[in-house]
DNA sequence: CGTTCATATTCTCGAACAGGTATATTCGCT
DNA sequence: AGCGAATATACCTGTTCGAGAATATGAACG
């Protein structure tokens, strides 16, 4: 998935897919990208889980896929300490988090966390 | 950044780095790398301003970089209210968005989707 | 001053990657 | 069926990347 999102190209789609799901012409063409190599960036976030596609008619839309993004979120979170230590309500919350991963504590709001494994032990 | 952060090991690196700053060879030994890559590394990291480096005698301390992880979470941000909507209900609203972009339907979860014309009636 | 430890840099090689062109596939339309 | 639009894949090419070996810098210490 990193390696997905390290090029600028990919992300400016993810960015546009944003928006709502598109075709690939449109993204070539908001990329300034030719046809071919749209959709083979388009393959590379497909295979890193980040779209999935839409098949409608000969069109193929895009659309993104969430789940990567909050595992992307939970591998920043104990770096997010780090660059603001003090913060009011999300830093509490993500320690929250955090703790309740270890403890099994108070287990009520971001429960759907424990997706699968991130490869990453 | 995005390209430092795409290698596993500089990741495992700034994984380390997390718990304190750290010299190269305890780096080096910990990612099982070698010296002259673990330094190659560390200067990808540090050109990337993901780390700062600590003149210590003939000992380099690296230190995480706290700024370009904030970097990294605006980056995040938009992403976030899309898979922390689909968490909300996660079974039930994948199958009707995935109703809803066959037929058309209840558009129930495009709130503010579709701010922009996309020339795409 | 020379030795040794810790780190950085250079070089080279093989693999991976991005972009371009040409071609294949699939669906809608008439 | 045949044509045309939309998308995917294959092939080629120049570039980048990462690992490894050899070497250079630089500081402590005898």
């Amino acid at each position: 998935m990193w390696s997905a999102l390290a090029d600028p190209n990919r992300r400016a789609i993810l960015h546009l897919l944003l928006e709502g799901p598109r075709p690939v012409g449109e993204l070539s063409e908001a990329c300034d990208l030719s046809q071919p190599s749209t959709s083979k960036h388009l393959r590379v976030l497909r295979e890193a889980g980040l779209v999935r596609v839409i098949p409608d008619a000969q069109r193929r839309l895009y659309a993104l896929e969430p789940a990567p993004m909050a595992e992307l979120d939970a591998w920043l979170a104990p770096y997010r300490r780090l660059w603001n230590s003090s913060l009011d309500a999300l830093g509490r919350h993500l320690d929250a988090v955090d703790a309740e991963q270890h403890d099994g504590g108070p287990a009520q709001r971001r429960r759907s966390d424990e997706q699968k494994g991130t490869g990453k032990p």
